[in-house]
DNA sequence: TTTCGACGGTGAAGTGGTTCACAGAGAGGC
DNA sequence: GCCTCTCTGTGAACCACTTCACCGTCGAAA
C-alpha cells in the first residue's frame, strides 16, 4: 500500500529543494517555480521529544521532514494517546489545517532530532491558486490518507490484537527498509502499541509469544 | 460538527440543477457552466436495499443523492459490517473513487427509495482540469472528510460504548431535523450499532437503560 | 388467515483485552 | 560508579463487551 502518496527516497533530500524535488506534490513544477517556492521555505531544527505542534494550534503552514521522524498523535483525556502517523525523510504533513486553514486536530512530535522546512499559509495559498496541477496533486494525497484512515477504521473493528500486529509491524518494517539510513527512529513497544490502539503490556505479550 | 461539507437544506433539490445549484462544490459557479454540467448527468432511481456500488468495483463517476438517504459501508469476512458514513438529501458522495481514479473501497446501499445523479468521471475530470476553483472546493470537503474519519478513530478507541452511542445518536437527530422531510430512513438499531461498531445487543441494551 | 422474516428485547456464559502491581535491564547524567 | 529514568517483561484480577440462545411483535406476502 502506498502510503502518503510520498516518495520512497533513493538518495536523501539533504536540503529544502531537492525535497521539493523530490516530492510527488512539486516534482513536475519546472525548475524556477521550485526555486521561486523554496525561497520561501524556512527551516526548523528540533530536538528529539520537541512537540512540533499542538492539537487547536492555528495551522500556520505546510510542513516537510528533511531528517528524523514524525509522529503526528492525539491525547485522550485521560491520558492516553494514539498515533495517527509517522511521517519520515522527503514526506509533507500538515496539509490538513494548511488547505482548509482550520486548527489542528492533533498533535505533532519529533520521534527523532528533525530538520524541518515549513512554508507558511500565507505565502502558500497564493501560490495554489496559481497552480492547479499542485491542487490535482494535494487531491490524490488526500484520497490516500483517507483511505489509509478509513482502513484504520476497519483494523480497529474487525481484527483482534495479533492480526493488527503483525500488520502494523509489516508497515514500519516495509517503511524502515525504504530509507537506507535509519537512526534514532527505534520505535518502543509503547509507541506500537499506540499505533493500534492496545495496551502496552498486551503488546508486550504477543510480541513476546511470537519469539 | 459541519459534516460533509453540503448543503443542509430548506428547500429540497427537485431536480439535479437544482441540487448543484444548492451544494457548495458548485453554488458559486456561474448559471450556464452549472447548466452545462447538469446536461452530463444521468437520473438514477434505485429502490431501497439496492446496491448502489460495491467494494472493488471501478469508480465510475461522483454520485448525488436528489432523495432517500444512501448508505455506505464495508463488509467484514465474517460478515459483520461498518457504517461509515450516511448521505442524505442534497449532498454528494463517491468522490474518492472519482478523484484518484481507484476502486471503490466501500459499498453503497440505499436506504430509502432513492433518487440519484451521476456524473461520469470522464466527463467530470476535464471538467475538473477547467476548474480550479472547483478543485478548491473539493479539497475543502476531502480535509472535512478526512477529519470526520480521523475523530471516528479516536471515538472509537477513547470512548465506550454509552458515550459513543449518545453521540451518534446526536448527529443522526442533528441531520433528520435539517431535512423537514424524513421518511422511510427509520434507522434500525442493527444499523445504529453498525455506526459505532458495537453488537447489536449491546446498543439494544443500552437503549433500554435510557429509557 | 396463516406464515414468514426482520426487528426489538433479554439473560447466561464466555473472553479478549485492560489495569494494576511489580521486577529486571540498559542508557544517560553527573 | 552510582542514581535515575525509561523500556521491557510478566502474573493476577477484573470488566466491558461479545456470543449464543431464545422469545414476542409486527408487517408483508401468500
Amino acid at each position: 500500500m502506498s502510503l502518503q502518496g510520498g516518495r520512497r527516497p533513493a538518495e536523501r533530500p539533504r536540503d529544502k529543494l531537492s525535497l521539493l524535488r523530490n516530492h510527488s506534490l512539486f516534482r513536475d513544477l519546472p525548475p524556477a517555480v521550485i526555486e521561486h517556492l523554496g525561497s520561501y521555505m524556512k527551516t526548523r531544527k528540533v530536538a528529539r521529544g520537541t512537540t512540533i505542534f499542538a492539537k487547536g494550534d492555528p495551522g500556520t503552514g505546510l510542513m516537510g521532514v528533511l531528517t528524523g521522524t514524525v509522529k503526528v498523535s492525539v491525547a485522550s483525556a485521560d491520558g492516553k494517546d494514539i498515533v495517527l502517523n509517522l511521517f519520515h525523510e522527503g514526506e509533507v504533513f500538515g496539509e490538513i489545517a494548511l488547505l482548509d486553514g482550520r486548527p489542528r486536530t492533533a498533535d505533532a512530535t519529533a520521534m527523532s532530532d528533525c530538520e524541518l522546512v515549513v512554508i507558511e499559509r500565507r505565502d502558500f495559498v497564493p501560490f495554489l491558486s496559481d497552480h492547479p496541477d499542485v491542487m490535482l496533486k494535494f487531491i490524490e494525497i488526500l484520497c490516500s490518507r483517507l483511505r489509509r484512515t478509513s482502513e484504520q477504521v476497519q483494523d480497529i473493528t474487525f481484527l483482534n490484537l495479533p492480526t493488527r500486529l503483525a500488520k502494523t509491524l509489516l508497515q514500519l518494517t516495509a517503511v524502515e527498509d525504504g530509507s537506507a539510513t535509519r537512526r534514532k527512529a527505534a520505535v518502543t513497544q509503547r509507541e506500537i502499541s499506540q499505533m493500534i490502539g492496545i495496551s502496552r503490556e498486551s503488546t508486550n505479550k504477543q510480541l513476546r509469544a511470537w519469539a
